[in-house]
Parts: C-alpha cells; sequence; structure tokens
RNA sequence: GCCGGAGUGGCGGAAUGGUAGACGCGCACGACUCAAAAUCGUGUAUCGAAAGGUGUGAGAGUUCAAGUCUCUCCUCCGGCACCA
C-alpha cells in the first residue's frame, strides 16, 4: 500500500497548475532563453502507448531543470495532422479527416495531461489549420518565385496501392515506406523543389551542428555528394543513321586512373536511346538489350537483386582522350541509367566492378596506380638524399611448423622478410632465392604464387643513412626441406622462424607487410581501389594520385562535376488531405501563383475524398473549387475577381512533410496574422536549443535545413540552421522485445500506468530503464522499483531532524543530477537520487537537505514533490523555486580510500587524510597487512601514487 | 559489400586509463503476519571448504594499471547499397 493517494495528487495539482498557468510562456524572452522542442506527433488513432511520451518527459524535466535555473522557456507542443495516414484513417472509419484528427488530438491531449506535461498549450499549433498553412502556401510561392519550385513530367516513383507519387525519401528498398507496396516509375505532372540547389551546404552546415554523428553521417550519405570530372570518348565504327553526337560522355571520380582504361562500358538504357537515334546495331546486341532492360524492371523492383554481371561488345570503338587509345564500348548490366550520364571508362585495375567484369570477358587489366606507404617509424628526413630502388621481398613460410622466416638484425634490432635487390639477367623469382639462400642458407624452398604488383614505400634506411624510395614486389615461397646451406656473407642477421601472431605490422620493420599479408590471406586476384602513386601513365607518372586527379582534368579536356545521390524533392501528392497549393493555371496552362492576400487557398470540403488512381487528386472533380474567376496583377500573381477570366487550380496537394518543415518557427509567435515570424521575436527565440525525438535521421530532418536555409535566404530567419542541438531517442519496445502494436496485443497504454502508479513514477521508471537514446523493453515489474523510491522519498518526510550527516552526498547529487539532465543522462541522474534518498534512510538529515531533495527530484517527479512542498508550508511551487547550488567543500572528504595495489593487482584499501603526499600514503601502505604479505621487507621497484585514489607497489 | 552503433551478472544497466558489476529488477533467506500481499532487513559475478584464483564477445598489443586506448576477428542492431 503506497503511503500517498497519487490519484488525487495527480488530479488537483494538474488543475491547480492550469488554473495558474505557471508554465505561460512570456512573448519575448526576458533572461537567458531555451527553445526545446518535440517532434511534434501526428495524431493517431491509436492513441499513445507508453514509447510516445518518453521523448516529452524528457523535455519537460529538461525545461523544468532550465527554469528553476532562471532561463525562459519556450516548450511548446502541437499537431502534424494533414498526410496520408490521416487520410487512410478517415477512409477506414468512414469519417471525415478532420473530424478524425479533431478527435483524434483530443484525445492524445487528454493523454499528455495526464503525464503532468509542462506545454503551454496557448502556442498549441496543427499544420491543417488554414491560420498555419497559409504561411505553408506562402513559403511555397516565394520558392517559386525564387525558382526553387518547378514542375516537372519525368518519370517519379509511383505507389499504387497509396495512389500516388512519392519522393524518393518515401522509398525503402524500392518499395513505399507506407504500404511496402513495390513502387512504380510513372511519368505524371509534378510540382518538385530543387533541394539540390542547397545540397553542398546541407553537407557543409552539418559540422556546426551538435548532433549525433551518426545522424550527421546518414545525412551526408544520404546527399552521398561525388567530386569528379566529365570526359568525352569519341567514337568510331557506329554504323547507321545515328544523329546524335559521335561521342560518348563519361563520368569519373578517379581521372587519376584514365590511363588504366580497357573498355568503356554503356548503360542497357544508353545503348536503347542509340538505338532510336539510329545506331545499326546487329540483332544479337539489339535483342541483348532487350533482355538487360527486361533484368533491369525486375532489379528495379526488387532492390535486394543484385544480378551477375554481363554485357556484349558493341563493336564500337572509344578513343581515351589522355592517351588516343581506341578501347571497345561495350554495353553492360552494371553500370546503370539514371546515375553519371550512364557511361562509364572502365578501369579493371582500379575498380572492383570493372576487375570482374574484365575477369568474365577476358578484357585487359592494366595497373596505374601504385600503392603507396610513407613509414611512420621510420620516416624519410629532409635532410638525407634519396635514393629508389625495385626490389623483391621473399615471404618464407614453413608449412609444417607454420612457421615465418625473418631476419632479425642484430645491430638496430629489426625484423624483417627477407628483401633483395634484382640483378642483370634475373627474374623476380630468380633474385628472390638468391637471396633467400645469400642470407638463410635455406635452398629446399618452393615458389607459390606473386602478391600482386609492386607497392611502393618511402622510408629513411638508417643502416645506409639515405632516404629510400623501395618498389617491392612480393613473393610468396614454402618450404620443403630443411637442408641449409652456410650464408655467403654474414650481415650480422639472425635467422629466425616466428610465430603468425608475431610477422605482422609492428613487430616488423617492412611497411609494406600490411599489403602482403593481405594478399596473402584474402585476394589472389584483385582490384586495387586505393590511392597512390601514378605509373605507365606518360607523363603523369610518379605524381600522387590526388595531385594527378587535379592534372589530368585540366590537361586533357574533363569537365569537373559535382555529383549527388540526392534528388530533387517530388513535392505533390494525388491526394485529397494536405495543403493545397497556391496556383493556378489560365487556358493556355501557364502558371500564376496566388497573390499573397488570397492566401490561405483553403482545402475545400468534398463528399468522397478516395483518391482516384489515375494521376489526378479526388479534388479535379470539384469543379466549383477548380475553376476560379480573376485576373493577374502587374506582379504576374493571381488574384481573383467575380468579373475575371477562368483559370484552374493546381489540385494536387503538398506531402506529409510540408507543415513540418517550418513548424517550430511558428511557435514562437504562433497567432500572428501578418508574417510568419515576427523578425523580433525570431531573433529572441531562435534557433531552437535542443530538439528531441526520433527517426526521421534523413528525411524530416533534411527537408526542414532545406527549408530553414531558404528561409535564411530571404530574410525570414537569422540563423542558418534550425536544431543547434539534436537529442535522438531509443524506442520503447514492448515487454516480449517486439514493437508495441495492437497487432501484437502488447500496448502498454500510459493511461493504465498512470492509473495504477501515477503520472510521477511513469516519469522515473521511463527515464530511469536504460540510457535516454537506447531502446530497451517495458518491464511491468521494473517499475515498482521507480515507485517504491517515490514512496520512500515521501516517507522521509516524517524523519527529519536537526542535524545532518548527508551534506557530502546531498551535494554530490546536486552537482551530478544537473550535469545528467544537461547532458541528458536522465538514467545515472534518477539512480544517484536513489543513492541520496538510501542515505537518508540511514542518516539524519535536515528540513533544508529535504527541500533541496524535492527541489532537483521536481523535474522528474513534479506532482509528488509539488504535494509535499505545500505540506510542508512553503509557498508557491516547487516548480518556481531555484535549483540548489552545490558547495565544492562538501564533495571533498576530509579522510579518502586509497586502493592498495601490488603489482597491479587490487589488494585492499586503506585510508589517508586528503592530499597526503606519496611518502604519507606510502607509509599508510605499509602499515596495511596487504602490504606486509606480499612486500615485507623487499625494496619495491616502483611505487605510483595517484592522489586521492590509489597506490601501486610494483616488486 | 560499404558506413555507423553496440557486445559487461539471471535481467535493465553503472564505471575522468585507477577497487568492474553503482542504482534498480529478479531471486534466496530472515522479520512482521493465522496466512498471503505489501513493507523492512541480510545476501546475491564465478570457481574454491578456505587461502586464493578467474572474470566486461574472442585473440593479440601498449601501460605500473585496460570494460575504457591500438590492431585483428566474431556476433547483433541501424543506415546505404553495382553512385563509377
Amino acid at each position: 500500500m503506497k503511503s500517498y493517494d497519487h490519484e488525487k495528487i495527480d488530479k488537483e495539482l494538474e488543475k491547480k497548475w492550469q488554473e495558474s498557468g505557471i508554465y505561460k510562456t512570456k512573448e519575448f524572452p526576458e533572461s537567458k532563453k531555451v527553445y526545446i522542442l518535440d517532434m511534434f506527433p501526428y495524431p493517431s488513432g491509436e492513441g499513445l502507448h507508453v514509447g510516445h511520451p518518453k521523448g516529452y518527459i524528457a523535455t519537460d524535466i529538461y525545461s523544468r531543470f532550465k527554469r528553476m535555473n532562471g532561463f525562459d522557456v519556450l516548450h511548446p507542443m502541437g499537431w502534424d495532422a494533414f498526410g496520408l495516414p490521416a487520410e487512410q484513417f478517415a477512409l477506414k472509419n468512414k469519417v471525415h479527416p478532420r473530424a478524425a484528427v479533431e478527435k483524434n488530438i483530443a484525445n492524445f491531449k487528454s493523454q499528455l495531461a495526464n503525464i503532468g506535461l509542462d506545454y503551454d498549450w496557448s502556442r498549441e499549433i496543427n499544420t491543417t489549420d488554414p491560420e498555419f498553412y497559409k504561411w505553408t502556401q506562402w513559403i511555397f510561392t516565394k520558392m517559386y518565385e525564387k525558382g526553387l519550385a518547378y514542375e516537372s513530367n519525368e518519370p517519379i516513383n509511383w505507389c499504387p496501392t497509396c495512389k500516388t507519387g512519392l519522393a524518393n525519401e518515401d522509398v525503402e528498398n524500392g518499395e513505399c515506406e507506407r504500404c511496402h507496396t513495390p513502387v512504380e516509375k510513372k511519368p505524371i505532372r509534378q510540382w518538385v523543389l530543387k533541394i539540390t540547389d542547397y545540397a553542398d551546404r546541407l553537407i557543409k552546415d552539418l559540422d556546426e551542428l551538435n548532433w549525433p554523428e551518426g545522424i550527421k553521417l546518414a545525412q551526408k550519405n544520404w546527399i552521398g555528394k561525388s567530386e569528379g570530372a566529365e570526359f568525352t570518348f569519341n567514337l568510331t565504327g557506329i554504323s547507321g543513321q545515328h544523329h546524335g553526337e559521335h561521342n560518348v560522355k563519361i563520368f569519373t571520380t578517379r581521372s587519376d586512373t584514365i590511363f588504366g582504361v580497357t573498355y568503356v562500358a554503356i548503360s542497357p538504357l544508353l545503348a536503347n536511346s542509340w538505338l532510336n537515334m539510329g545506331w545499326k546495331a546487329n540483332a544479337d546486341v539489339k535483342s541483348f538489350i532487350d533482355e538487360l532492360l527486361e533484368e533491369r524492371k525486375i532489379t528495379e523492383k526488387d532492390y535486394s537483386i543484385i544480378p551477375e554481371k554481363k554485357g556484349i561488345f558493341t563493336n564500337i570503338y572509344a578513343q581515351n582522350p589522355a592517351n588516343g587509345e581506341k578501347v571497345p564500348v561495350w554495353i553492360a548490366n552494371y553500370v546503370l541509367g539514371g546515375v553519371g550520364t550512364g557511361a562509364i571508362m572502365a578501369v579493371p585495375a582500379h575498380d572492383e566492378r570493372d576487375f570482374e567484369f574484365a575477369k568474365k570477358y577476358n578484357l585487359p587489366i592494366k595497373e596505374v596506380i601504385r600503392p603507396y606507404v610513407i613509414d611512420t617509424v621510420n620516416s624519410p628526413r629532409d635532410d638525407k638524399k634519396t635514393v629508389t630502388r625495385t626490389n623483391v621481398h621473399a615471404i618464407v613460410y614453413d608449412p609444417k611448423n607454420k612457421k615465418y622466416l625473418i631476419l632479425r638484425n642484430q645491430k638496430h634490432g629489426w625484423d624483417t622478410v627477407v628483401i633483395g635487390g634484382i640483378e642483370e639477367g634475373e627474374d623476380l623469382i630468380e633474385a628472390a632465392k638468391r637471396e633467400i639462400k645469400e642470407e638463410t642458407g635455406y635452398i629446399d624452398i618452393e615458389f607459390k604464387r606473386k602478391l600482386g604488383d609492386p607497392v611502393q614505400a618511402g622510408y629513411f634506411a638508417a643502416h645506409k643513412d639515405e632516404n629510400r624510395i623501395s618498389i617491392s614486389t612480393g613473393l610468396y615461397f614454402e618450404l620443403i626441406g630443411d637442408t641449409q646451406v652456410p650464408i655467403a656473407e654474414d650481415e650480422g642477421n639472425e635467422i629466425l622462424w616466428i610465430d603468425e601472431k608475431d610477422f605482422v605490422p609492428g613487430k616488423m620493420i617492412n611497411s609494406e607487410l600490411p599489403f602482403w599479408l593481405e594478399r596473402l590471406k584474402f585476394k589472389q586476384d584483385f582490384a586495387y581501389t586505393g590511392t597512390g602513386i601514378v605509373v605507365n601513365s606518360n607523363q603523369y607518372d610518379g605524381m600522387e594520385s590526388g595531385d594527378a586527379k587535379e592534372k589530368i582534368v585540366n590537361d586533357l579536356g574533363g569537365v569537373k562535376v559535382k555529383k549527388y545521390k540526392l534528388e530533387d524533392w517530388v513535392f505533390a501528392r494525388q491526394r485529397y488531405w494536405g495543403e493545397p497549393f497556391p496556383v493556378v493555371r489560365d487556358e493556355e496552362d501557364k502558371v500564376y501563383m496566388v497573390d499573397d492576400s488570397e492566401l490561405p487557398v483553403i482545402l475545400p470540403e468534398v463528399e468522397s475524398y478516395e483518391p482516384t488512381g489515375n494521376g489526378e487528386s479526388p479534388l479535379a472533380d470539384i469543379k466549383e473549387w477548380v475553376e476560379v474567376k480573376g485576373f493577374i496583377t502587374e506582379e504576374g500573381k493571381f488574384k481573383s475577381s467575380p468579373e475575371g477570366k477562368i483559370f484552374k487550380r493546381e489540385t494536387n496537394t503538398m506531402p506529409q512533410w510540408a507543415g513540418s518543415s517550418w513548424y517550430y518557427l511558428r511557435f514562437a509567435d504562433p497567432h500572428n496574422t501578418n508574417t510568419l515570424i515576427d523578425k523580433s521575436i525570431e531573433k529572441a527565440w531562435l534557433p531552437v536549443d535542443v530538439y528531441v525525438g526520433g527517426d526521421h535521421a534523413t528525411r524530416h530532418l533534411i527537408y526542414a535545413r532545406f527549408w530553414h536555409k531558404f528561409l535564411y535566404d530571404i530574410g525570414v530567419v537569422s540563423t542558418i540552421e534550425p536544431f543547434s542541438r539534436l537529442e535522438f531517442l531509443g524506442f520503447i519496445l514492448a515487454e516480449d522485445g517486439r514493437k508495441m502494436s495492437k497487432r501484437w496485443g502488447n500496448v502498454i497504454n500510459p493511461d493504465d500506468v498512470v492509473k495504477e502508479y501515477g503520472a510521477d513514477t511513469l516519469r522515473v521508471y521511463e527515464m530511469f530503464m536504460a540510457p535516454f537514446d537506447q531502446t530497451a523493453s517495458w518491464s511491468t515489474t521494473s517499475i515498482k522499483g521507480s515507485d517504491k523510491f517515490l514512496d520512500r522519498v515521501f516517507a522521509l518526510k516524517g524523519k527529519i531532524a536537526g542535524e545532518s550527516e548527508v551534506q557530502s552526498m546531498l551535494h554530490k547529487t546536486i552537482k551530478k543530477v544537473g550535469e545528467d539532465i544537461e547532458s541528458f543522462k536522465f538514467n545515472t541522474a534518477v539512480s544517484q537520487m536513489m543513492i541520496l534518498v538510501n542515505e537518508m534512510e540511514k542518516a539524519s538529515f535536515t528540513k533544508e537537505d529535504y527541500i533541496s531533495l524535492l527541489k532537483i527530484l521536481a523535474p522528474f517527479a513534479p506532482h509528488i514533490t509539488e504535494y509535499i512542498w505545500g505540506e510542508m508550508g512553503e509557498s508557491a511551487s516547487v516548480h518556481k523555486s531555484n535549483w540548489p547550488k552545490y558547495d565544492e567543500k562538501f564533495l571533498m572528504e576530509e579522510i579518502v580510500t586509497i586502493t592498495l595495489q601490488i603489482g597491479g593487482k587490487m589488494r585492499g584499501t586503506y585510508e589517508i587524510p586528503r592530499d597526503s603526499d606519496e611518502k604519507t600514503a606510502l607509509e599508510g601502505a605499509q602499515k596495511h597487512e596487504i602490504y606486509q604479505k606480499y612486500v615485507g621487507d623487499k625494496i619495491p621497484e616502483k611505487v605510483i601514487y595517484v592522489q586521492n585514489r590509489l597506490i601501486n607497489i610494483v616488486i
């Protein structure tokens, strides 16, 4: 039985807080401001499960904490209610989406209220409110004016189930992310936003954001910038009436490998367009193209299929602009039509895909990049001359004893493989065998294989006092007999057989060793895709990859190009429940933006809002809405007028992500009818200081950043990024480890938890159960610990005494809880308060101590702390009190416990006064029986003393 | 395949390079109770009778000292996926 009635307390206090308006945000911050924001929810019909409020509880704690520290806090909440989910819910339940949304919002609000969240509801916003979407439409017109919104008829992703076009971001593995139907390519008229114009800035500005690195990286990958160049290869042998240019453009990021091109490969799509332009290919080629195009249709639907590489020679040749060489042009299925120019220069020696293809069709492989390592231990020295040597590295392995043969240089202590130069008339293998014999005496060895092309290394050779550039070929031998002849010349080397575990970089001096090991272990035959020194490339020989890239592009007529994986944002949906576009067309189909004075363009009420599926929105059927009379103003905008001509409205609607791309601005100035946000208010409250939510790593968070940057460019906002800090939350799974879902019958409703344990217990448990950013499973038993904890806090009230024995722990706790809230480590904050409460139960404490505990617990458990606060006769509200200050002097104990280690092992502890010097600490240790036992009268070899912590006696 | 993140008791998890397992759940025993629940107390990594040994996915390394730093490998989760 609980010692307090949580149901009664919760209800009374929530009512009190609402009435007194203690969470009302000021229009302008008067002191330091903090804007803390949750990713606003889509109010689904299912209501909340216990996972949903986790982020809201965290922001609630954070904002209460900040408020107690003197900040003016903006902590609002609203609803992202347009879009497919709401519409589908409405269709299923045969209600109007607006009615469904209103009902769901009411339900959500009551559920949130149960948890004691401190939102200022006077700032509530809703993306489906015309006063809100007026500004969504307004932003669109500005984008159009700046050339960032355009119409396109290019084929786009189409979901046949949802009956709408989709953005790339809405497609997962070739399926619609909502219903998992394979998407099709369908050419329909679309509004598209030019997000690619902002691609560079979206990458660059990530640097300054305090976001989880993983999210930043995901965005970088999604934008997928690659810098390279386009080269033109002239074609010969292209027959027929091909009326295109007789050349092909290729895109590459590795211009430094252009001398290694041994064929050109084009995509089936490009081949097909050549056919359409009159290329007379032979029948085999034609049917092969058809085959590949068919295959592509399948792999576009199922992205998990990566078909075997195949191709066909076209009888066409392409001339390499670098060396004039004519190389065959192939059609290859691994070259994608939609990427780059749809054609590549193939460099099998340095690209794995080209390598695989070249192997299959017996195409030549030409090495042009040589791996290059600079020795980090014996780095080349500026003041020494440099000598280039070509040599062999003999790796000799004894399979019987599983050992490698090495030489240990006595003078320098180096371990090295057998290395030797190549003498006149010798081949590599002969040279290696001779060296092995001369330096180790072994003669019964068998050559197994060559370890790829040479590797170049730069190092300082101390024994010769010169820098060496060494171009080495690795050769692998196995020992077949023990016969050893006398060594020809003794260079002071010890001949050793060592274990595999010692034949590793770090133990061996050879900086080429990683290459040899990799080639020994994994790849007999491979493409080297790294960078290095350019070889076999005429005047570029000897340059480093990076320099060669630059120079080759400039010299050989390359055109520098930046490419992105990110594509422009397909912004129209052929559905009802979204923001209408502020767009009309005249009879010649010319497009006009609606004049600002006409905004918002209100979404009309309709009887049937089912999607048509023919690429038209349901709005197209409402003639009285679609047709509107008006005229075009001098600024080229549409204004309605009963006397005007007939125009037709755009009938697509905006996607779900439109409103959420800027909603955070509106919270700062939610009722402004003149402008999106007042300039001075924007300057005062923005940016969002802490943004909390999950999911959306690449969609919402890229779209919102894009819109924000645009609004910055047109002077609406004054910061280049919307969300300074992002805290990503981990989800709460059901007790069975699965997602909570009606389908599994494992949903835990927060209302039930609140009823059984109270809101505070729910809050404390959700914060305590795991680190905030980590996914964790709900536990119906573990929550009892949090419940018990609050009960014990309550019980402590009767134990207040006149003197305090808990000062040190209390101040330590104040410090830690504050720091942990600041860094979103709520689980350890709770645990620290538990430690304090445990101590308070055992020791005596004062009223002041107890008040401090209530204050630091208040953000986590606002109801019970406020209740006790009142019972104790304190005035006002605990939530209006100041965060207690901790005093450094209580953090330091007078007597410290020293860990006694003998030889690095923990053997015991003892106590000495704080800040004792080493002598005192050692004396303390020597008194210890453990010391006597392990050390006795022996003189320690070394004593390591870490003040106030530990002493380590090495013997 | 590539890029991230993570592997610690029966479970959730804690640990500025310095006593591994804090805190909580669970469990065991005890108290209270006719009894149970609730509550409180004690114990709880592992092997060992003990002394002591062993332990943070596996293996190496650096260090007086490694869960923590370095390398190799394994497993799980997330993202991207023939991007030239």
